[in-house]
RNA sequence: GGAGGUGUCGCCUAGUACGGUCUAUGGCGCCCGCCUGCUAAGCGGGUUUCGGGCUAAUACCCGAUCGUGGGUUCAAAUCCCACCACCUCCGCCA
């Protein structure tokens, strides 16, 4: 949710940024009608209700006659008190609906437009030519099935399309990703956090996954649970209807979780490999901050995922995602497109967002400081989704025969080994 | 899954059998002040939280808030119903 004063105060800053989310903009003047009516509703309740209050005092007080006359009175008061709150609770449940509907400020600066109106910001590394080191690049699947890496036939077999096995060498490359990733949070000070993976209908809300998002989560409808699509709901809704001390701030937190993702509406798009899956593990940051520090934690962020990415020795680039890509919660995203060979193009393996005081507002997180009890900022990051990092992985250090090379940032997690080479797999 | 118990303003706690100055008690902690070579102790005052109003700002005023949501009633911490969380025991289980 945004703040209700700025949408009172300053409309025309709430429809300018409706308006470059590609949204409703008369939603804006709705939820403006519905706050009015919201407020006034209130107000009256609250009068009504104080006469009730002084008329009940009078009533304890009273004997005999005086009392039976003021019950006479206060019983018809007690209706009106009834239908104020009703009328007050319907105002507020409007405004509410409505208010959820409504995306996040989008920050000045973020480029304007749809999916394909990102700015590259930067680049980092360099591709590999293939042709000069005279061989052609295999793709991810064909390298992780000569390696005994990947099965995806058997992911298929058991749990349908777009699951897979990690085995052998796959396997170990997620969890030298995976404890790589680990020592790198510690290194940045983040905490640690195995978080659960299936959460209540109020985290996956709050973090705003039930809206335009809500058809690609997996609900579990015999115990009203959702699985997460990322570790952020689940960080996030840590510290809801929590009041943190500002002394405490910033919080980092780096969460371990498996992501499950329904996939709905790409079918037939990145179908071979691991590429779209509907279940793969994910290291995620986050960050609870005051939203004055909150552009500088989101810049933090971006150099973690950068530092990540280059150690691993594979080439990216940044890209500041346009307004009408942002989703509901963010008000600016910065992703990093890792080079994929075999498409030569840069393909998204990581995120970062900041949702400015969205979230917190929505799930009532909120710090005290020097000025008084407000919402907090929350940002999180993707550090390493693991089926996008092995796939990096295995087509940016391929090598003529299909073996792939080790960065060595990874070989003290894998026994030093410096490279995985081809097996006979069955 | 079965049986029983508990849930009060940071923590502990009084209040719930019998609805009405509960406008929620007391202690701890914390904040301010006094006293004081300095600290401690002592003394006095303040302290639920949230939303709103009014202020230059304090002060002050109004509403909500006793796990959550409904209900009964003129009136609910207190009575009724549902749900949630935690604890104990039994069963099952990585």
């Amino acid at each position: 949710m945004i703040d209700p004063k700025v949408l009172r105060t300053d409309p025309d800053r709430v429809r300018r940024s409706q308006k470059a989310r590609g949204e409703s903009v008369s939603l804006v003047d709705e939820l403006l009608a519905a706050d009015e009516a919201r407020r006034s509703g209130i107000s009256s309740f609250e009068t009504l209700r104080a006469e009730q209050k002084d008329l009940g005092r009078q009533v304890a007080k009273a004997t005999g006659d005086e009392k039976a006359a003021l019950l006479a009175r206060t019983k018809e008061l007690a209706a009106q008190v009834k239908q104020a709150q009703a009328d007050a609770d319907a105002a507020e449940a409007r405004h509410l609906e409505l208010s959820k509907q409504l995306g996040n400020l989008v920050i000045d600066g973020v480029p304007e437009g749809g999916e394909e109106d990102g700015v590259v910001l930067e680049s980092h590394g360099t591709p590999r030519d293939f042709a000069a080191e005279g061989f052609e690049p295999r793709d991810h699947l064909e390298l992780g099935e000569m390696l005994g890496a990947i099965d995806m036939e058997r992911g298929a077999k058991v749990s349908g399309s777009r699951f897979y096995y990690l085995t052998g060498p796959g396997a170990l490359l997620e969890l030298a990703l995976s404890q790589f990733a680990l020592s790198k949070v510690l290194e940045w000070g983040f905490t640690p956090m195995i978080p659960p993976s299936l959460v209540k209908p109020a985290a996956m809300e709050g973090t705003g996954f039930l809206g335009q998002a809500a058809q690609d989560v997996y609900r579990l409808e015999a115990d009203d649970l959702y699985l997460v699509g990322t570790a952020e709901v689940p960080l996030a809704a840590y510290h809801s209807d929590e009041i943190l001390d500002a002394s405490t701030l910033p919080r980092h937190y780096a969460g371990l979780s498996p992501a499950f993702r329904r996939e709905a509406g790409s079918y037939g798009k990145d179908t071979r490999g691991i590429f779209r899956v509907h279940w793969f593990d994910k290291w995620e940051l986050f960050v609870y901050c005051d939203p004055d520090q909150a552009e500088a934690e989101h810049d933090r962020l971006l150099q973690f995922e950068k530092e990540f990415l280059t150690a691993l020795e594979i080439p990216f680039q940044v890209l500041d995602v346009a307004s009408g890509d942002l989703g509901l919660s963010a008000a600016r995203k910065f992703d990093c497109y890792a080079w994929l060979p075999t498409q030569s193009r840069y393909r998204e393996v990581t995120s970062t967002s900041n949702c400015t005081e969205f979230q917190a507002r929505r799930l009532g997180i909120r710090a005290r400081f020097d000025d008084g009890v407000r919402p907090l900022a929350t940002l999180n990051g993707t550090l390493c989704a693991m089926t996008r990092m092995i796939i990096m992985l295995l087509e940016n250090h391929q090598q003529a025969d299909g073996s792939v090379r080790i960065p060595e940032a990874l070989r003290p997690y894998l026994g030093g080994r410096e490279s995985f080479t081809p097996v006979e797999v069955h």
